[in-house]
DNA sequence: TAGTGGTCTAGACCACGTA
DNA sequence: ACGTGGTCTAGACCACTAG
């Protein structure tokens, strides 16, 4: 004997409704069944049906337009979502850090622009190799203002992504985590520390973080061998889509 | 005089939580007041509670757990949210595209592998110049199945970024769009395309894309000139907050 | 057994848009 | 004036978790 599983009725309006859709009953910028019409033909009342649509428009199917109606939404094919952290790229989170050096420093003008930083405050600079199967894969310069009095717990600069390291002595939520990618020849100084030739291309991952008033927190480059390390990303249509069709 | 603009009342539920959580008063892990307790708080009904709740889970403050209550989320900093299509690293959306080449041909094993291809199946090869103020800053290379009767239009061909372009002619919706960023040595036919010396970084953004069922209907690479174009990503929870905070 | 979240009802009133 | 979506009520019953 199989087990029935019962939908929620509100799941079932969204279901239909992504099908009419799929089907090409309803095209973008065609305007849904109205709420009420709704209600009759499921036979049920206006907070389930909007429950259902509530599912449509978190998919981004749908748009609500008040005194209107619930239009069909044009699929976005441009945003992509991508999961990333510094220690994504490493196969063993435990071997994989080796920490080059940690310092208290002035900065140069680069990093003190970078951080909007008054003259005279100081910065701590942290320098790491990450390390997957015996291999030097990445190149790792970090930033962040240096605070008297918070003292840093060395496995904490060891294996912390940077993210998780520069929210964890202030606010939690509220960190922009702003990334920019690029491809940049390696340098000498790299070259050195990867075991590759200067020249070589190199996957450059630069983060710079603020704080929920908008003050930059850290800054910070990782230079990947373009050999080893690539990122990966997939349309966030499709990932909502996903999580919605799972219930 | 100036206008009152009154915010529902699951909006403030929301808000207030909110501020609650980033004062500390609630932590990752902890427990919020039940559903109950805030209908008493805020002398309202089950439903108006849960949709402010619902905001929140949205945002990714929450999670619930059945029978248990609602519980604080870990924030996450590892996933990022990107904007990207061919059209986005040019400037002028009509000068800046030249077409090179168009063909119908027989594919090599490995495009033939990476659609999924059955012998004698013939690919669309299209080959493309992404020009920004009169400097050539991208190399663009892509592939499709050859499909009988399905006129291409030259217009679509030139001008239509490449998610949108596969997804035309047949399901709008449900495309998955896997792109994978990487940096390498630029080669000689490219750098004769892009006035560059061979050797020189390539950022290269390669796109693979599924129809509905999960089949491939297209693949192709785009090799951008590191000095002219980065990519850009924020942190997804950052933005979900944004869009929650701005109603 | 008592408390929790999840679903659902059958209404109400409002602001907005169109004709 | 009428139809639309947006907010909200005051309950109900269910399934799950816990002591």
């Amino acid at each position: 004997m199989g087990v029935m599983i019962v939908q929620p009725l509100y799941y079932r309006i969204a279901e239909d409704v992504i099908k009419q859709i799929k089907a090409g009953k309803y095209k973008p910028g065609d305007m849904l069944p109205s709420e009420s019409q709704l209600c009759e033909e499921y036979n049920t009342s206006k907070m389930t049906v909007r429950q259902g649509l509530a599912l449509l428009a978190q998919a981004g199917y749908l748009r609500s337009v008040p005194g209107k109606g619930n239009f069909v939404e044009y699929p976005r094919y441009d945003l992509l979502t991508m999961q990333f952290d510094e220690m994504d790229i490493i196969s063993d989170y435990q071997q994989g850090v080796k920490l080059l050096d940690v310092t208290i420093m002035d900065p140069d003008p680069q990093v003190q622009g970078m951080l909007s930083l008054p003259n005279k405050e100081k910065v701590i600079v942290l320098k790491r190799l990450l390390i997957s199967e015996d291999q030097a894969v990445a190149y790792d310069v970090k930033y962040m203002p240096y605070i008297k009095g918070k003292p840093l717990i060395e496995k904490e600069i060891q294996y912390i992504p940077f993210a998780k390291m520069v929210a964890k002595h202030g606010e939690l939520f509220s960190v922009k985590n702003e990334v920019t990618i690029c491809a940049e020849a390696c340098d000498q100084e790299i070259a050195e520390q990867l075991g590759i030739s200067p020249g070589s291309p190199l996957l450059v991952i630069e983060q710079k973080l603020f704080s929920a008033e908008q003050k930059p927190i850290g800054w910070g480059k990782l230079y990947c061998r373009s050999d080893y390390v690539q990122l990966h990303a997939v349309s966030a249509q499709y990932i909502k889509e996903q999580k919605l069709l799972n219930l």
